[in-house]
DNA sequence: TAGGCCATCTGGTCCT
DNA sequence: AGGACCAGATGGCCTA
């Protein structure tokens, strides 16, 4: 089975690597990543090959591996018959059956390319080769998924003290935070069609999050259980207190939606949206800020607005309302339309970065990674990494409170 | 030190 | 043949 030949065995010229194999690259991602993954095998006895640095290592390894194969010890002997009688493979599947229909693939007549006039040490060489790439495939596809889920981990709302979610954690957390989001449609839907809202959650993230971790699969049922409907702030009738309840950081009056004398303030998910009355309109959201005033009110400020509000209270929903005559339909036609006309605004201004071409493997580096939140800023400094992912396609959610917002001016 | 989590290796299966 | 996907095995790291 094994080559009699111990130069057999030290022909590691990478030209029997394709050039996609990533050899090179696995050698150096052990460097560059080595405390965020586990580091490539250098010194063990499995096979090794090429992931070892020098060709005076590879002789060594594979010096060890001639020997026992050429004199294997009793251990081994015994250990062989054993791995032979041990089936740990993926289970079978149930072959589906034939279609008589499908065409018949062809094939070519004779020896395929790779068995044709090939000695056993070529063949395994081939084998080996083969190996190391499905390896080296399969590592890339991991990363990939893994690139995947920190997507999804900084779109999630976690708090910046928290510790990274594991996998199985940020995959929980993110099917009950859709479902707290579906929620708030709902809630939404129902002050539309000037119905009371479903409910008014008393909601947190960090609830929802540790709800996840403990690997509940959100209900109905347990979501009103796990938040229940506050008590109404003093001040506002219940027979008409409307309001629904986002799922970001709420306003100083515990809601994300708030009713003042100078407009609307809504808070929905990354995004909060200012409507003023008199013209000066703001959205926020994580990858900024775009303000649009009409000109009657530059110079309107929405964070002294926000100070005010923190300072003496927001007026409730009813002093608003009688106040300002405000109609009870927020999201009417023509809110849409300023909506859409102030994001239009905002879209032409902003230039959308391309993200990274994840699919190139040659250019995989795992120093790239966003494994923790620090990646996404050089250090301590908050300068951000203008080569990282994180610069371009906007992942890095919880350190964007640090981020200085960018203002745009438009006439709506 | 046990257990959880993770990265990696590996062989099997399915598909092109 | 070869790539994608999957699941089991293994070893390292970390924490309670």
């Amino acid at each position: 089975m094994f080559s009699t030949s111990f130069e057999d065995y030290c022909d590691f010229n990478d030209s029997i690597c394709s050039n996609d194999s990533g050899i090179d690259r696995s050698y150096t991602d052990s460097f560059i990543n080595s405390t965020n993954s586990t580091p490539i095998k250098h010194e063990t006895s499995d096979l090794g090959i090429s992931l070892t640095p020098t060709k005076d290592v590879r002789r060594k390894l594979f010096n060890d591996d001639y020997e026992l194969f050429q004199n294997p010890t009793d251990d081994v002997k015994v250990f062989e018959e054993n791995i032979q009688n041990i089936n740990t493979s993926t289970p079978k599947k149930e072959k589906k059956p034939k279609d008589p229909n499908k065409p018949k693939r062809k094939y070519a007549n004779g020896k395929n390319r790779i068995s044709r006039c090939k000695s056993p040490t070529q063949l395994m060489k081939i084998k080996r080769n083969r190996r190391m790439k499905a390896n080296d495939r399969e590592r890339n596809r991991m990363h990939m998924l893994n690139e995947a889920l920190d997507r999804l981990r900084c779109v999630l709302p976690t708090f910046p003290e928290d510790t990274k979610l594991t996998k199985i954690e940020t995959l929980r957390f993110a099917h009950n935070y859709i479902f707290a989001l579906s929620e708030t449609l709902e809630s939404l839907d129902n002050i539309n069609s000037g119905q009371a809202p479903v409910e008014d959650y008393n909601l947190n993230y960090e609830k929802l999050q540790n709800y996840s971790i403990g690997g509940e699969k959100i209900t109905k049922d347990a979501f009103r259980d796990i938040f229940p409907v506050p008590n109404k702030p003093e001040g506002c009738n219940d027979g008409s207190y409307r309001n629904f309840q986002g799922f970001s950081r709420p306003f100083p009056n515990g809601s994300n939606f708030m009713q003042t004398s100078e407009g609307v303030l809504i808070n929905v998910g990354n995004v909060t949206v200012s409507v003023n009355n008199k013209g000066g309109n703001c959205i926020t959201s994580t990858t900024g800020t775009g303000f649009f005033t009409h000109p009657s009110s530059f110079g309107e400020d929405m964070n002294q607005q926000v100070y005010q509000y923190e300072r003496y209270g927001a007026p409730s929903y009813n002093e608003g309302y009688e106040a300002n005559n405000m109609p009870g339909e927020y999201f009417n036609q023509k809110n849409y339309e300023i909506f859409k006309n102030a994001f239009d605004t905002a879209a032409k201004s902003r230039k959308i970065e391309k993200t990274e071409d994840y699919s190139n493997y040659g250019r995989y580096n795992n120093s790239m990674y966003g494994y923790t939140d620090t990646n996404c800023f050089n250090g301590n400094t908050n300068e951000y990494l203008q080569n990282s992912y994180y610069y371009n396609d906007q992942r890095c959610y919880r350190n964007f409170y640090n981020r200085a917002p960018s203002v745009v001016n438009a006439q709506i």
